[in-house]
DNA sequence: TTTTTATATGCAAAGGCTTGCATAAGTGAT
DNA sequence: ATCACTTATGCAAGCCTTTGCATATAAAAA
């Protein structure tokens, strides 16, 4: 469970808002977390309660003001200790694999259908990786050390994607073999 | 979230003990699922309530006695049923990637060890999959239809590993010329 | 002018998961 | 006999996450 690092690592360079947070998560370090509006508001509130967090509310004109959050001495080096602790490796928890184990002749063509979501869904996300990358990441060996570090999880999501969608044509032809018998 | 069905699914074609679900979830399903014990009984309980597993205790000589539990057709009902609901994707949750968000001078060489050790990691995974495909799935185009879907979950577990490990050794790579210079 | 949409934050309840502890039967080693 | 280990199951507390609701400001559309 790593929210809380989350968080931090995504205010080390900006501070934001909960709001901004939650939208920050839709792109950037939330193409590889993705948390609730809730969810970040919680953590942003306990955060700030254990001291790694400060919150000024800033005026807006045209908007609600909103609640701006910035990391503490004292969040900075929590999060400097926590990349010191060792981490598992996570298991997939893909509902999809746990429903092939359920494959039959009935709902062959069911799996089919998730399959094509999966690959179209997988493949705009590649799109916009190789977006980001081109834009942000054209020569990586020229990039500040924080930023090849950026680069490299980024690189571990576009392998990713790239091999998930490998995968679901390689799966999609074996059902495609199964229901032409 | 389908802890549920995937405690059902590994019911499908054998009845299990806790126990020996906890430990199948070491193999099989559980190469792409895990749970503890403690989240499988109280699983296996709210299951039972709901009336989608049976029970019954079985004697056994030289170890205690055990409590085996079975599919009854209201559970192979509900787990057809979720087959057709629509899942997500699921995000890769990874601290490493979280981590090396925050690379810098300092840690560089903290993330080789961590990156060294899942590399280790998944090479033995790896290995472990490669040794059920040739042993169970040599001829998948032949094997009946839910196992083809099984020997589909497991290709994913495969094509995940291998470029998962190819992704390990090109940020090596990387970190390996940050230190360098 | 009312409704809708975007911005912005939060509470409360329920549900899920983790951690720590507790129990118990049986085997094997010291 | 005692200790350690494996098999086997479970409670209880705490923590994390999800779901549903609630509120409020302001712009834009109907």
């Amino acid at each position: 469970m790593a929210l809380s690092q989350a968080i931090m690592t995504a205010l080390i360079e900006d501070d934001m808002s909960g709001y901004e947070l939650a939208q920050s998560f839709d792109s950037s370090l939330g193409l590889f977390w993705r948390a609730s509006h809730q969810q970040i508001y919680q953590e942003l509130k306990k955060l700030s309660d254990k001291g790694h967090l400060n919150k000024r509310e800033v005026s807006q004109t045209g908007k609600p003001n909103k609640i701006v959050y910035g990391l503490t001495q004292s969040g900075r080096e929590a999060l400097q200790q926590w990349v010191y602790q060792d981490s598992k490796v996570q298991e997939a928890k893909d509902d999809l694999l746990v429903k092939l184990y359920n494959l039959d002749a009935s709902n062959v063509s069911h799996m089919v259908t998730e399959l094509e979501g999966r690959r179209e869904s997988m493949m705009q996300r590649l799109y916009l990786y190789e977006r980001i990358r081109r834009r942000h990441y054209a020569e990586p060996d020229s990039l500040p050390i924080r930023r090849q570090g950026v680069y490299l999880a980024l690189l571990g999501g576009i392998r990713n994607a790239e091999q998930y969608l490998s995968w679901c044509d390689e799966a999609l032809k074996q059902l495609g073999a199964i229901n032409s018998n």
